[in-house]
DNA sequence: ATGAAGATATTGTATGACAATCTATGACAA
DNA sequence: TTGTCATAGATTGTCATACAATATCTTCAT
């Protein structure tokens, strides 16, 4: 049987779209041998997946005690968006330098059309899926693959799980507006521009879910 | 047998500090079978470790190929500079912020005078060891876990076993006096010009680093 | 030298095993 | 009632072995 994915990869797959749609919840333990079950796999490939998955930030891996869906604290929230703030202001900066190049234009006209829609249409179920694909084309239009690493690793499913139910209409209409405003910076080829306002947008989405009352939030292990 | 080390945590520390001394060269792959007798582990572990080092940048895992020592291509060496630009700024700034706590002050004062022991007798073995205690001294200070986490994953350890071989004295002689200012400015608390005096640094380490011949770059797989 | 065919090495995954460690349960004492 | 302890059961960490799929090397004919 010569599938082109391998199993670590279909387990990683499995979970990953499981949390967005909400089959996993935050905290969760993924038991080895349920997991072996459920996806017809041994245990070597789904340890091998856990080791991949807490390496990219969504699950926690603790000696003796297996995986577990991610929890994130407060303090933790924080430091990510202080993170976020650099690297995607530094992704901005690098996507309006490449504006001029006609596929990323095109690109960039799809993203600001999709943009207006939402705004005209306000929707809870749509907008993490837009937010996700808005700062994944400018990372990627910044061709720098490092940095595409490491933003994925920061811009965590994990978030929207954990915070869903506690995101409200005005900060997503916010959001819309941010990302028309960035767009147009960098078609305009303003990098100062692009960073700034892409600083901007991420600071005010971290004072945004840390307004968040704490029950949202994991507590750190004293 | 109670170690309170994980068998996937001698793996990897053997592996990473294997490449510091020098026992495996940029490139090197690294077969399971061999691994296996020489650290008398079964296979399962050892494939958990690669998956562990692949996340951190430091082997390359390539489905049916396995693992080998990452050998960096010019264009991923200067994505990485180009990342950790923003992001040892982010660190120093960080650091400056909480410079008056006394033992940070402690700390930066110690790292201060190892600075200028180092200055006095310039020494080839010595920098590498030094440059990686400076960076991550001053990311520790800033106190943010994630950044603490993505910079050891762009402050790479085959970088220097990759260009060891192609680094003069002026270059760092350069460097210490760059770590001199930093500290310095960190120690007056002046968080803007820490940043500053970082994101230069960190420019002029790349800039010395891609004047390196092609013979000691990776190809891109095409 | 080149390319095809076969031989060998290596990876990907499965099964089954067992000790070490964690967790839940229920008994017992305060 | 509440806290603590022992114990049984669940789960992880690692091993050994096996074998098909894939990659790499070798050999031979052209």
């Amino acid at each position: 049987m010569s599938s082109n994915i391998s199993t670590v990869e279909r387990i990683t797959h499995d979970i990953r779209s499981g949390i967005e749609e909400g089959r996993y919840s935050s905290g969760q333990r993924l038991v080895e041998n349920d997991l072996s079950k459920s996806l017809s796999v041994s245990r070597g490939p789904i340890r091998e997946a856990m080791r991949l998955l807490a390496a990219e930030g969504i699950v926690n891996f603790e000696r003796n005690r297996g995986a577990a869906i991610r929890k994130l604290t407060r303090r933790e929230v924080a430091d990510i968006y202080q993170v976020r703030v650099v690297n995607e202001g530094l992704a901005a900066r690098l996507a309006a330098e490449n504006a001029s190049i006609p596929n990323n234009r095109r690109q960039l006209d799809r993203m600001y059309k999709e943009v207006l829609s939402l705004s005209e249409d306000l929707d809870y179920q749509r907008h993490p899926k837009h937010n996700q694909r808005f700062h994944r084309l400018l990372v990627e239009l910044g061709a720098n693959e490092e940095l595409v690493d490491l933003i994925s690793r920061l811009q965590l499913p994990i978030l929207y799980l954990q915070f869903r139910s506690a995101v409200d209409l005005a900060a997503i209409k916010n959001s819309l507006s941010h990302h028309q405003k960035i767009i147009t910076a960098i078609m305009d080829g303003d990098a100062t521009r692009a960073e700034k306002l892409m600083r901007r947008h991420v600071i005010d989405a971290q004072d945004a879910i840390l307004g968040i009352p704490d029950s949202f939030f994991g507590v750190s292990p004293d």
